[in-house]
DNA sequence: ACCGCTTACGTAACCGGTTACATTGAGCAT
DNA sequence: ATGCTCAATGTAACCGGTTACGTAAGCGGT
């Protein structure tokens, strides 16, 4: 109960230096020129006081709270450092405070924002944080949006930043066919509601189609994004003596990978002699697996920094880009079939 | 510049509902009876006007922020997303708000505080994101605070949570030397001011001398904790002719142990046959490294926890522990010699 | 001398909540 | 009926900044 703290105000310094509060603010604002020696006594007594200007009140008077808030799922994501990275940088560069949380339930009045118009001045929501609905709900209360990894329902205009899951998508399936001949790549897809997963799942296809080869719903693996149900779902294709043949694996995610690493190697399958084995994302362990993987390198650093560029944009009244793409990698390792460690863009 | 949100205060729903401010402050916050019929006009009225309470006037009438700070030196470390799981999850807890900043020099007047008592009600520091001086200034100014990965200096009582990174140290070398007889051990040691280095080396002299095994100078490399500076001090260490003989190595870090190894199998050295190698941290990769690392599992979630917890406790003025110290676990795997995957406390 | 204009600075209202204290009226004993 | 207590509600001051507006001094032109 330490009550108080510094609870010298702006009003002792202005008594103390003999002047008015609202020359002791705009010296500290510098938005209005203050005589040089009534410079020099307010600061002095400043340094002398010790005295911290309360940001509360400061945003009270100013209507704007100076802070923008990110809302994750949780924290226990690979990449949710890189992405903090980005947004971080951004938001000191502007002089502003960053506010974290992950959405959840609240025990009683069911879902509860601990971020909002109330907190801040605007907001970052990373892929499915929040439904749709409560989306459109804060975007009509004029809070700024920025979406990471997610795209607007219906055709509220709030800007998205994301990476090409489509255009990677195509390219690395492309180059599983082109220059390893494979033709029957088993897809293991992540969870049904993840964005991300529907559009590596479309460029799987459209790579499949402009290549002549159908498109097998028996090749399809369905929410598995960890490394734990990826591997189970992968013995049980294995074990079911009806599953299709296949020459190659679309991970979608390089943690799913490891599962599906365990499971062909429990079952004698050799990576790439037997199968080439494909991921997305490029997360830390991708070089280190045997046989490395090959995998797409998201600029992840690189959206989180443009994210909060997007809002600081919306925050300055100048229009933002509705929808950031960032570009992808892919690096070549062996898990393919390749032999050098080299890179396509 | 869209500046007028919802700028409907509690006045309005005051008006509307025909009670006073106070009463619906009182229901707001429920510390005080309010006879149903009250409650239930001023709860429709806030339906029907969508009124959300601003923070930023509530704290400031109650001289209380919600808020606390959680200061790093940057974010591009791989524990960072699990300590930020940890601190969250207590936060939300509490229902107070984290702000997260990194320090960093601001361009004009040296040292500025992103975070303090203006902005938080109390803080976590963490490792060296602060010097011991300016530590000890937010400390004087009542600002409640908790370190973590660092112990404050001089006499200050401040609480301090950290990993018992002594002991791990110890028990590891131990093993090494009682399981596999190595004598000759490197030490490869973190950055010369950085604390969790500091007692890893200290555990580590204590197992070389309760085996009577001296200590050797020679038998360090200095300021190596990451992946590349390791690489190259490694390589010019092999490369000294005149360089100590050593059957074994303690990187002191994980990532370091990538570059450990990498310089070791450039010059044909095996492991764990010539020299065996073991890390500290367990992150990602460890367990796919060739061979897998045998290292130390920092319970780091659990380390952000109970700094939460401990600041908490500040604030709620129940007093806490001076100093946490978290138990770690070391992962047996194949690179000190072992053949098995086992786990010693 | 007077007028007008500019400029540095002061006064006081305001931001949107909380809460100490005042007020009102009901309930009950005398 | 009177006085007392107590509980529900209202009034207005306050938190610590910002800023619209007012004021007075300084200066130049006639």
């Amino acid at each position: 109960m330490t009550k108080q703290t510094s609870s010298i105000t702006i009003r002792d310094i202005a008594r103390e230096a003999e002047v008015s509060v609202a020359t002791v603010s705009r010296y500290l604002n510098q938005n209005a020129f203050v005589s040089p020696d009534l410079s020099d006594r307010i600061q002095e007594v400043m340094d002398q006081l010790d005295y911290i200007p309360q940001a509360t009140a400061r945003q009270l008077a100013m209507r704007k709270k100076n802070t923008i808030g990110l809302l994750v799922p949780n924290m226990h994501n690979n990449f949710f450092a890189a992405l903090l990275a980005g947004i971080e940088g951004e938001v000191s560069k502007h002089n502003y405070n960053l506010l974290v949380a992950t959405c959840r339930m609240n025990q009683k009045s069911g879902y509860q924002f601990p971020l909002g118009s109330h907190n801040t001045d605007g907001m970052l929501v990373f892929a499915d944080s929040l439904s749709d609905k409560q989306i459109a709900q804060l975007h009509e209360r004029q809070l700024p949006l920025v979406l990471i990894h997610k795209s607007p329902s219906g055709n509220i205009k709030i800007p998205t930043v994301t990476i090409e899951n489509k255009a990677a998508t195509k390219k690395l399936i492309t180059h599983l066919i082109e220059e390893h001949h494979r033709k029957h790549i088993l897809l293991v897809r992540g969870s049904e509601y993840q964005e991300d997963s529907y559009w590596r799942e479309v460029g799987f296809k459209e790579a499949l189609f402009s290549h002549n080869i159908p498109f097998d719903e028996n090749l399809v693996i369905r929410g598995s994004f960890e490394r734990e149900v990826a591997y189970k779902s992968m013995k049980a294709f294995l074990e079911d003596p009806t599953h299709p043949k296949f020459d190659a694996i679309f991970t979608g995610d390089d943690d799913a990978a490891v599962g599906i690493y365990d499971a062909l190697k429990e079952h004698g399958i050799r990576i790439p002699e037997d199968v080439s084995v494909v991921g997305f994302d490029d997360s830390q362990i991708a070089p280190f697996l045997t046989p490395p993987l090959t995998t797409v390198i998201a600029p992840t650093e690189e959206v989180g920094r443009s994210a909060a560029e997007q809002l600081f944009c919306l925050l300055n009244g100048s229009d933002p880009a509705l929808v950031t793409l960032h570009t992808t990698e892919i690096v070549l390792r062996s898990s393919c079939g390749c032999s050098m460690n080299n890179t396509i863009t």
